[in-house]
DNA sequence: ACGCACAACATACCACGGGTATGGCGGCCG
DNA sequence: CGGCCGCCATACCCGTGGTATGTTGTGCGT
């Protein structure tokens, strides 16, 4: 039987990381002040440091909020049926997508390393879309669908063109067409560096 | 004939420039205190606020400084001789190793969209290493040097990885093994999109 | 040569926001 | 049912960005 109190406190705790990622989002770090967040969750400050450390402490809940669902959203495409091939196509198209959304532009991938500092920001990311992105070069490359590339390497090179390839996306007038655009010119970058059929291992 | 209050004016204003570049570097935006910055260009706040409005006009101007270097030596690579396919290669090289240096990567590549904002980093950036990334790659394709990719999302592209790459250097154990296999890659994965070259136009 | 005007700074002060210390209220456990 | 402790509120401190005002010396006109 869970508490009452415990009950209680969680809300409040996700009440709290709602607010932060709203705001986050709208104003930034820096420019979003801790009273505003507790104002906007009904509490005050005193409720904030009783459940998080501190300012940055918050924002990594935030963060871990927001690559939470984008890791959801494309694990089950990752664990879905179908070649690798066209499930990676699948999980770029998601992911590019997941990157539309503001809070996940600013939070996890502008914001995130200059606020957690580079180091952590990269140790959490290899949890999340990263993670992703990697294990799924390393499955394209195990397969032999592409040549034997350095896996770290080439995926860290992808994840950053994607990250550069959303935030260009989020700024354009017509997100639609040049989403499409960014779509078409990764899948053919991929398709160059893709084994003709018959040198694949099986 | 120069007065000699503008030369004191100037010298002040670069010795907080560069006194900002250092602190930015090492602390980062938020991290360091205008107190500081001006104690260590021999000031006090108040010099630094008749030269700049405020700390994010200081950022600016530290931004320009470190981008400022990096366009120069890669300008003179670029108006060199040789031909466009082995010019951009050096370029490239360059570059690569111009976003080893701390200054740069901390100040112009990771928190410069945040202070800044990305929309101004953004324009700020076309005039300096992302302005010449896209040129030399416009010039490639203008050459038939490489297949008529669009020219401005494939350098977004290139440039956010490009940029990563730079951190994962700069965040390895062996930076020289690193960057040869970072620098593999790319050439590698140029060489993918280049024409053969009796495709070529001449 | 002399003093005026203004650029180039210094000093003093304010406001705001992150962090802390302390107080109180209400469920849960003995 | 009584003390206890988790959960949260209130009050306060202080570092820091920004401002308003004072001071100095340089260049310029006369």
């Amino acid at each position: 039987m869970r508490s009452r109190r415990a009950d209680y406190s969680e809300s409040t705790r996700s009440a709290l990381v709602d607010s932060a990622v709203e705001l986050f989002t709208k104003r930034g770090y820096a420019g979003t002040s801790l009273d505003e967040v507790a104002k906007r969750a009904r509490v005050t400050k005193g409720a904030l440091y009783h459940h998080f450390s501190g300012k940055q402490a918050l924002f990594e809940a935030a963060f871990d909020a927001v690559e939470g669902e984008v890791f959801d959203r494309l694990t089950k495409i990752m664990q879905g049926p179908g070649a690798p091939w066209e499930r990676a196509l699948d999980g770029l198209r998601t992911f590019i997508k997941s990157c539309l959304d503001p809070a996940y532009q600013r939070i996890a991938i502008h914001e995130g390393p200059v606020v957690m500092g580079w180091e952590r920001w990269r140790e959490a990311e290899d949890h999340f879309s990263f993670g992703l992105v990697r294990t799924s070069l390393e499955d394209l490359v195990a397969a032999g669908e592409v040549d034997d590339v350095p896996v770290e390497i080439t995926a860290r090179l992808l994840f950053g063109a994607l990250s550069s390839a959303a935030t260009v996306i989020a700024g354009a007038e017509d997100q639609k067409k040049v989403g499409a655009e960014v779509e078409a010119v990764i899948i053919q970058l991929l398709n160059r560096i893709r084994r003709p059929s018959g040198d694949r291992a099986t």
